[in-house]
DNA sequence: TATACTAATGACTAATTGGTCAGTTGTCAA
DNA sequence: TTGACAACTGACCAATTAGTCATTAGTATA
């Protein structure tokens, strides 16, 4: 286990640099100093070690972000919502270049589905946070407005990670929260609509259905020393296959492992499906 | 020469579904139905083949988006900008597609040059036509709104690209018209300033010099067959070489080159060379 | 110390890569 | 018909690729 974080570690490093292509396994298994053969101990293969990777990170970005957006007051959702997003692949830089050296890139299926999903799981976050903001008034300019939102994080991301420049992530985030309230509160004409969306979005991925959150959860539990966040786990296990427990007490143990570095996603996971 | 082309055209239509990576010479060869010899008695390697295909289309690209915008009327200036973008990604798509694919990948020192030298050519475009349109209003944000602007090329080009969607260009047009008038008349906050640019732009290339515009017209001169174009060439170069005509006539010269399809390069670096 | 086990190695394979070059073909003018 | 020359071919090369597997090293238990 602790190797297979070593692998994925220095490997992000060469994608980051190189992208998956370019980079070999050969290379991955001397910048570890391990041999071939122990790579393929940890995965069977390159595509595996990939899907790894854009797993182990997203579920952590998207469950972070996720998690800063519902908890932000509205008059700092917005900047909070910038700030964490760009926040995020700066400490993570390696994994954001990657992000956006492959994201047009036709590497494989399976990564393009993946990340295709992940791109809902955002959309859906930006959806519900401008839904927020600004109600009724968006209600036909709001799919538009999702995107251009995705633009900007997408454009200004390249200037943080390609460019060296050290950069001003409070100015960054302010001047980005003045462009989207000017396009939210005046933009008439859109050309993204509900149905462009939709037709885009033809391979829709079916909800995580609550056999697949106690499999995770499970998993999770086996991994987790004892303490109060394993045995907060347990404990929502429990009130998913029997729901006994008070709203409150459900929160105040969601609470408990929303800041464990490892129950992250399945904090996300938990609250989507218990509609908190 | 005509064989050139062929290869250009086969290889182009490979790289735009796989990459240039991903793309085998051996790939393009079978494609072309041609011997892999046959291959390198037109190009010297496979970079060399990247590096026209480059050339060729970006020089086209930005010679016809500068012409349309320096004709264009003030009133319907960004729409044709727009439209004249998104209609030439549209006829050139699998050189559009290759473009957002490799744009962050580093495939190579010398491709990564040449793209960043011909987006310094759209950013001129783009300055000139704001500062044109907006004048003093947008002194201390132009720089953020080139940005902006190039964004939204960027973002809805792939959606235009990537996405089988039948797309209305011109309601895509109006819509980007719109947001960028909102941006340059009500941004106060600006993230991109032009200290930020000019410390990104450090590999600044010199001017396209008087002999490097001669060189190109010579060559264009030979392979040209006669007419009233190819005429109008030797009168402008003999004008490089020894300014005696009228302003007029050189405008008028320039007039009938611009619409060679071989000639657009040329026209546009002396048109620049000239400050037409 | 002997046994049993996993973790790790790196030489190996088969396939593919970009690139070369001796030889063949086709097309002219003499 | 001949000779000259450019266009073209595809077998070939060295390098590199992802992936395999017999072998060895290390370690914990009996």
């Amino acid at each position: 286990m602790i190797k297979k974080q070593l692998i994925m570690e220095k490997a992000l490093e060469l994608f980051a640099k190189q992208g998956f292509e370019a980079t070999s396994i050969q290379q991955i298994t001397e910048h570890c100093s391990i041999s071939k053969g122990a790579f393929y101990l940890s995965f069977k293969s390159k595509e595996e070690l990939i899907l790894a990777l854009i797993e182990y990170f997203m579920t952590k970005f998207i469950s972070d972000i996720d998690h800063q957006v519902t908890e932000a007051e509205n008059e700092e959702l917005l900047f909070t919502f910038y700030y964490a997003i760009f926040n995020s692949f700066y400490e993570h830089s390696d994994f954001a270049k990657v992000l956006l050296k492959e994201q047009t890139q036709t590497f494989n299926e399976s990564f393009i589905v993946k990340m295709h999903e992940y791109d809902r799981l955002l959309d859906k976050i930006i959806l519900t946070m401008i839904e927020r903001l600004y109600g009724e008034e968006v209600t036909y300019t709001k799919y538009d407005l999702v995107y251009c939102i995705k633009g900007f994080i997408g454009n200004y991301s390249k200037l943080l990670l390609f460019y060296s420049t050290p950069v001003d992530l409070n100015l960054l985030a302010k001047s980005l929260v003045e462009k989207t309230n000017l396009l939210a509160k005046y933009t008439t004409i859109t050309f993204i609509s509900q149905e462009l969306i939709e037709s885009m979005n033809l391979p829709i991925h079916g909800e995580v259905t609550k056999e697949k959150i106690l499999e995770i959860i499970e998993q999770k539990i086996v991994e987790m020393e004892e303490s109060i966040e394993k045995e907060s786990l347990v404990l929502l296990k429990q009130q998913l296959l029997e729901p006994t427990l008070n709203p409150a007490i459900v929160k105040g143990l969601l609470g408990n492992i929303q800041n464990h570095p490892h129950c992250k996603w399945v904090s996300y996971l938990l609250r989507n499906y218990f509609e908190y």
